[in-house]
DNA sequence: TCAAGATTGATGCAGGTGCATTCAGTGGGG
DNA sequence: CCCCACTGAATGCACCTGCATCAATCTTGA
C-alpha cells in the first residue's frame, strides 16, 4: 500500500501533466484567439445541445462535464448572462430547473467546433496516427479512476473535466 | 491545414483531458488531506534542492516549471512567506536575485515526496504495467509541444506545469 | 558614452475556483 | 401528519490566475 512507484510509472505521470497541460493550453490558446469562449463552454453547450430535448438538470450538466456543484452553478450564471441558455422552471421539482440551450448557443457551439476542431488536429492528430491514438486511448483508460464513464457514442466531439 | 482530425485523435484527446484532470485532481487531494501544500510548492522546492548551490534564479526555475513569469513571482513569495525559501541579492544583476531554498524547504520537499509517491503510486503506478508505463511516455512524448525539455535526468521525482 | 530597446521581477485589477454555508424543497418514518 | 434528514442550487469569502503594465537595470550599437 506504501509502496513507492516505478521509476516507469512515476516518468509517466509527468509526462501526463507536462504535456497535457502544455496541449491543453495551446488549445485554449488557438480558441482565445479566435475570439472563442474558454472550452468549458464549449463542452456546457454540447452536452445541452445533445440533450434530446435541448434542456438538462444542472445536476446532469455537473455529472457530466466531472464538474464540482458550484462551479456548474457560476458556469450557467455566465452562459445565461450571454444569453446561450435559458433557466426554466422545473415543475416536478421545485428545487430545481432545466437549463436550455437557446439559438445562439447552438450556434456558438458549432461555430466553436471549427475552430475546436482545428485545434485539435494542429495539437494532437497531426502529431500522432490513428493507430497511435487508439492506443494512447487503451492506456490512458487504464488510469480511469474505477469509475468509467458512458460518455459520448455519438459524433465525437466533447472535452469536459475541470 | 484546416483538416478535421480523426475520431481516433478526438477520443485520445479527450482521454487526455479528463484522465489527467481526475488523476492530478486524486494527487493532489490526497497531499491536502496529508496536510501539505500543493504540487507546485513542491516542485519549486524540488528543483531549488537540486540545484548544486541550492538556489536558482526566478527566470529558471519559470523556465523548468513552465510557468508565467508572474506565477513564479507569487509562488516564491509564498515560499518565502512560509520560510521555505529565502530571496537573497543577486550581485551580478541588480534587477535579479537568487532564490535559496531554506531548511526547512529541504525538509518539506523531502516529507511530501513520501506522500506523493505513495499517491502517483496509487493513481498510476499501481493501474499500470512499467511496460505500459514506459508506451504510455513515448506516446505522450510525441505531443510534447516540438521544444521538449531536458528534464531531469537525476532521481525521477518532480511534475511541475501549470 | 548614451539613448533605445530588451530583460528581470513586482503588482493592480478582473475574473475564476474551492470551501463551507445557506436556503428551499422533497420524501420517508414514526 | 409532521419532523427530520437529504438533495438541488446559490453565494460570501479567501485565494489563485491571467493580463497588462511598471520600474529598475542591463545591453547594444551608433
Amino acid at each position: 500500500m506504501k509502496r513507492k512507484p516505478s521509476l516507469e510509472a512515476t516518468a509517466a505521470w509527468i509526462r501526463l501533466v507536462r504535456v497535457q497541460t502544455r496541449v491543453l493550453d495551446a488549445v485554449e490558446q488557438d480558441l482565445k484567439k479566435a475570439g472563442f469562449p474558454p472550452l468549458a463552454w464549449y463542452d456546457a453547450l454540447l452536452e445541452l445541445s445533445r440533450a434530446p430535448t435541448g434542456e438538462l438538470r444542472p445536476v446532469e450538466l455537473e455529472r457530466q462535464m466531472l464538474l464540482p456543484q458550484y462551479s456548474t452553478s457560476r458556469l450557467i450564471d455566465r452562459l445565461v448572462d450571454e444569453g446561450l441558455a435559458a433557466r426554466r422552471e422545473c415543475k416536478i421539482d421545485k428545487r430545481g430547473q432545466f437549463v436550455e440551450i437557446t439559438e445562439a448557443g447552438r450556434e456558438l457551439q458549432k461555430k466553436m467546433w471549427g475552430a475546436y476542431s482545428a485545434a485539435i488536429e494542429k495539437h494532437v492528430g497531426s502529431k500522432l496516427s490513428d493507430a497511435d491514438a487508439v492506443k494512447l486511448c487503451g492506456l490512458l483508460d487504464r488510469l480511469g479512476c474505477s469509475c468509467s464513464e458512458a460518455q459520448s457514442p455519438a459524433i465525437g466531439e466533447g472535452t469536459s473535466a475541470r
